[in-house]
DNA sequence: TAGATGTGCTATGCGGACTA
DNA sequence: TAGTCCGCATAGCACATCTA
């Protein structure tokens, strides 16, 4: 396998960051000013070197077909989808002796969006609470099983009077839990401290297009 | 629906490095 | 020194999509 360019690594780093980013390929011409190469054909010249060398795969008959080849494949680990979480409905969360309990379903995700952690389970989310932080109805959020959580992170609360579980973000006030929705048209839940049961943190979401 | 724009691609040629 | 290869620039074509 020959050795890249500097040219060649740059186009390959910034077709990784434009992947991340953006959640789908660029175009020549996106390569073209994010390296800043001056002529398509330099970057068409070094996108068959690449893909020459295995770096990448183009598919010519569409737009935007340049496909990434990792050589460290990713692990893809299966998440078990084991309810919903909206307002006013319970969500069964597993305990140490349920967590072999039979899921709705399961979804496959990379591992690096579970991180490795352990005690890691989905739920598909119903309503619009959280849609300004990205989350909209339809999707669904990984969580990981935790029982306390740091101020301004997102999680699965259980109000205990009310018997209800909402997915909100967790903020401490002097003798009060502040639950603030990410949705400019909705008001926060206030509620007792000893009301209040962290069921499990937000550490990822895979979103519905 | 026609023109504008975006996109992918090719043909051609130039300059520098290397080699026989 | 001429031939070859590599990396690149320029010009332009074809096609798809968008917009007024």
């Amino acid at each position: 396998m020959k050795v890249l360019s500097d040219k060649q690594r740059r186009i390959l780093a910034f077709l990784r960051r434009f992947r991340e980013e953006k959640d789908y390929p660029p175009t020549i011409r996106d390569i073209l000013k994010g390296c800043g190469i001056s002529s398509t054909s330099v970057v068409d010249y070094n996108l068959k070197i690449l893909e020459r060398e295995g770096h990448i795969r183009r598919d010519r008959e569409v737009s935007r077909g340049i496909e990434l080849l990792d050589k460290e494949r990713r692990r893809v680990v299966r998440v078990p989808v084991i309810g919903y979480i909206a307002a006013g409905e319970p969500v069964p969360v597993p305990t140490s002796d349920t967590w072999e309990m039979e899921p709705l379903d399961m979804v496959e995700v990379s591992s690096e969006l579970t991180r490795n952690m352990d005690r890691v389970f989905a739920l598909r989310v119903k309503g619009t609470s959280m849609i300004d932080a990205l989350i909209n109805d339809g999707d669904i959020v990984l969580m990981q099983q935790v029982a306390t959580a740091e101020d301004g992170e997102m999680i699965a609360a259980w109000l205990k009077a009310e018997g209800e579980t909402t997915l909100k973000k967790l903020y401490r006030e002097r003798d009060r839990i502040r639950l603030q929705p990410a949705n400019a048209q909705m008001e926060p839940i206030y509620a007792a401290p000893d009301n209040v049961e962290v069921q499990g943190k937000v550490v990822g979401v895979i979103r519905q297009v």
